[in-house]
DNA sequence: CTGTTAGCGCGTTCAG
DNA sequence: CTGAACGCGCTAACAG
């Protein structure tokens, strides 16, 4: 369909007749290149705003003709999050490709500070940016900082490191998601009273610390009938996960609920269902995977607290690319939200 | 920071010379333009596939020089969401325009399909592409196949139109929203016995009557203790809203919960406020606005549901875009999701 | 049927 | 300090 255009750009030829000056003045003042004249540069910046002048990212991409470098460091192990997180990150870098730019996708031990560390520092002056699934450790946060430092844009991915001075953390507030799942906890065992067992990877993981800490202060503050008893280690593991969900069943005979804070869920599933008391507890975990959404619509999962992995890939890639080209990021879109999934909204 | 380029993306020229031919024969196969003898055809598209070739998507805007004319068309009216929508919509186009594509927002009373017909027919050969909140009705789909016959590309936005030929519905599935509210329902008056009201804005209006199917399912299906009164109709209005809600209070001294269907909820929180009965009531609503926030916040919603008109508007935006060059579209990406807001995990 | 060539809007030498 | 000119990858006239 052929159609009349009815705006025109303006574009850089407009302005610089509008200022009196060649084309490669007002570049220089835009660039902020030195070698112009304050009395020009003043003109030309006026024309500029009064054209209302705006880059056509296209062309800017095509003359710079400069391809972007970007890393993905991801965590080793098989965790299913994880993996579908990794399927996503390649996806996107097939995508990003179309725009110049390409990236790789790195494994390493992210539960070692040291070995992250290194690797992260290791990355500098390879990549123009790098997007990390960060452990939040004085090392790491230095490693951060000096990659920062040799001017590479640093998103932290799915985990934080508050005090760092990446960029951005793409992921969710995961106090904000603990609390989420004592809400409903708290609501979908209304008029019981008793215990909730809660299972996290690790203690002295900061997104398992956070999740809990919201959940227990929601728990204590709004539903008194509940009590929370102390968290066990399940160490992301299916294995480990079943022998302690098991013991607390056991031993805990009116439990109302249990909140997985950590991968392993298969473990815990299995004990309820193996105890026949899957409709009796109400179950809470992480993470949308094909196994959680199995145990949502049998109902033995009552919901699903979930982060978008897809999201978070195609979020980390624009970051990288905005800043590097320094175009805005729409805030409202790169927020990563807290999905509340039960069987019926699935995607 | 400057790096070496690790990619270098194979060109026309490269494919050009890999065939023995010429630049504008390459073209010419590309696109699917005639004068290409069949030998010479085949040549360049074994080369173009050898080589994997992929065109680079900022040289063809740049030399094409195209620009796309959408039209977005949203009801009339000062219903919170549709405001919000439109909002959403006016940022989306700005951002467009860095893309040289450029829209107008048109706002008509969609709820007159004649009217809705008339304007949609009027938009034919004026646009590339529109995206409409339609009313799905004959009149109205005639011409949004009419529109497509034209070879324009129609999405129907936030409300669908199931056996037009629309390339595309951005909004969510609203039997699914409904059948998530009744298991939030069900979930959060557990142990309790009684009714629950209904109020919606139109009981002939596709979207609110889905909605309603839903919620009936589950509630008939899975949570005997419940059983829902007969639906009123509040005509997404304040004061109308507010009227009904009261008397609901009056009639059914143990209603359980009320499931706002559309809009109007300000005038329903009032009065389950006026009553003092909001704690006592499971309220459920859909959009999130400032009011419902608030509600949301303060307990006396017990959860809201909702569809991201940001994501809406930049989501039609993009499968605009992506048919006019024929992209292919992220269909991850582009499902609206059926959000569940609690006072926690509130963005 | 096929090849040549002039731009698209911008960045970047290289001369003045 | 400033300007002219070429090229990025691709499209579209225009020749042949």
């Amino acid at each position: 369909m052929r159609m009349s255009n009815r705006h025109r750009r303006t574009t850089l030829v407009d302005v610089a007749e509008a200022a009196g000056v060649s084309l490669a003045t007002v570049d220089r003042v835009l660039n902020h290149r030195p070698g112009v004249s304050p009395r020009t540069m003043e003109r030309v910046e006026q024309s500029l705003v009064r054209l209302g002048y705006r880059p056509d990212p296209a062309a800017v991409r095509l003359a710079r003709g400069i391809q972007y470098q970007f890393c993905f460091v991801l965590p080793t192990g098989t965790n299913t999050f994880m993996s579908l997180l990794a399927a996503q990150v390649d996806r996107t870098l097939m995508s990003l490709a179309e725009q110049q730019a390409y990236g790789d996708l790195l494994r390493v031990d992210v539960f070692d500070p040291y070995v992250l560390a290194d690797t992260l520092r290791g990355l500098i002056g390879r990549y123009h940016g790098v997007a990390t699934v960060a452990l939040d450790h004085p090392v790491v946060r230095d490693a951060i900082d000096a990659m920062v430092e040799a001017g590479m844009v640093v998103v932290t991915l799915v985990s934080d490191v508050p005090n760092s001075r990446r960029h951005r953390y793409v992921g969710i507030d995961n106090s904000a998601a603990g609390r989420t799942v004592a809400t409903l906890m708290g609501r979908f065992s209304a008029q019981r009273r008793g215990p909730i067992g809660i299972i996290a990877g690790s203690l002295a993981l900061r997104d398992h610390a956070e999740r809990m800490f919201g959940f227990q202060q929601v728990i204590a503050s709004e539903y008194p009938h509940l009590h929370t008893l102390p968290a066990l280690e399940g160490r992301d593991d299916t294995q480990r996960c079943r022998q302690v969900a098991d013991k607390l069943l056991a031993e805990q005979p009116d439990l109302v609920g249990i909140y997985s804070v950590g991968a392993g869920n298969r473990g815990i599933a299995d004990a309820l269902e193996a105890a026949s008391r899957a409709r009796d507890v109400v179950f809470i975990a992480h993470e949308l995977t094909d196994f959680s959404r199995r145990y949502l619509i049998h109902g033995t999962m009552a919901a699903i607290i979930n982060q978008d992995p897809g999201h978070e890939a195609r979020s980390a890639a624009r970051i990288l690319l905005a800043h590097c080209t320094n175009q805005p990021v729409i805030a409202d879109q790169e927020r990563i939200r807290i999905d509340i999934f039960l069987r019926d909204n699935l995607p």
